[in-house]
DNA sequence: TGCCCCTATGTTGATTTTTACATATAATTT
DNA sequence: AAATTATATGTAAAAATCAACATAGGGGCA
């Protein structure tokens, strides 16, 4: 049992869901492909820690459609009382930030302007799902809102850095050619 | 040529340093263990990119310090105009806080207490680092500076997430035992 | 003196993760 | 009509990452 599986359970703490869904909801948590998801279903289900049922649909491929069992839930609240371990960071823009100097400036300005546009569609696109849970009847459970609203958090900072940081850049491109006339 | 590799490029291609602070200084942006670096600079030696010198130390026990070859400038050069992937970030506290019903709200309050300090930690590190940095003559790198500010605002960003989540928990706690008497 | 911690480098084996291969249905686009 | 995209599930092999083992000098502590 890695952090993964225990991922996958706790979404399905949630509620049931297909290999395919789980996969894409546990993408801003922690990035997984489907075949490392569909293998650690299987294993979970083996284990006796989720149960699926078969779900014919004629508009899409059948599916199948996973739901926590009891075995599962106790292993999330043993889980649950155990420290987290630290949360870590893959950013491959900051290390080729601190190599600017060996290349273009222009490079690097793009680099960064792709970075703002990115957070500000991430942005976007969570505010508006954040919109959507304010106005849900029943209120969703209180883990959903913390998820949605550390997103929230993050991607704000990003914006904001990274904007602060193309500022930062173009200044020292007026500096390197002051101007020009 | 992976992600880490040009990352050690990029730490080098501004000062010369041994394996073992190489792998200090990649953690915050590319978390790794110094099992997986000392093969990497063995390899990108053997590629060209970089060389070492000895350095025999009285106080502690020798070194091996790195340092990049044109070589590795041009890799590095080359790099840089390639778009970089996307941010990924893995964080085991949020997959509990996503299914904090299954267990006690005492448990996920001490997860997002210990989150806090952690946050506070880092925090007060980095302002004391930028302090230090601010005072630096000649300034340093650009790219060192857009670095650390990018950490300054990801650990305020996650401190007023986790200061505000477990506000929000134990508003949920108040209403659960309303007035013990 | 013995034990642990920090520095410093290295290897081995296990686990995790990614990439590529593979198949199939339905809808959309060209 | 053909190609592409999205849904849906799976396997195999490669690559990346981590945990553990291994060695060694120096300092601090009990």
């Amino acid at each position: 049992m890695n952090t993964l599986s225990y991922g996958l359970l706790s979404l399905l703490s949630n509620s049931a869901d297909s290999g395919y869904d789980l996969m894409r909801k546990i993408q801003p948590f922690w990035p997984a492909k489907h075949s490392q998801i569909y293998p650690l279903l299987a294993q979970l289900e083996s284990g006796g820690y989720v149960q699926h049922t078969l779900v014919v649909q004629s508009d899409k491929p059948d599916k199948k459609v996973y739901s926590i069992t009891p075995i599962g839930k106790e292993a999330l609240r043993s889980w649950l009382t155990e420290p987290a371990c630290e949360p870590n960071t893959r950013d491959e823009l900051v290390l080729k930030l601190y190599c600017m100097e060996q290349g273009e400036l222009a490079d690097i300005r793009r680099l960064l302007e792709t970075r703002v546009a990115y957070s500000q569609d991430k942005l976007a696109w969570l505010q508006a799902k954040l919109e959507v849970y304010s106005l849900q009847q029943p209120p969703p459970p209180l883990g959903t809102l913390l998820l949605m609203k550390k997103a929230e958090y993050h991607f704000e900072s990003d914006l904001s850095w990274s904007e602060w940081a193309l500022r930062q850049l173009v200044e020292r491109q007026n500096q390197e050619e002051p101007n020009p006339r």
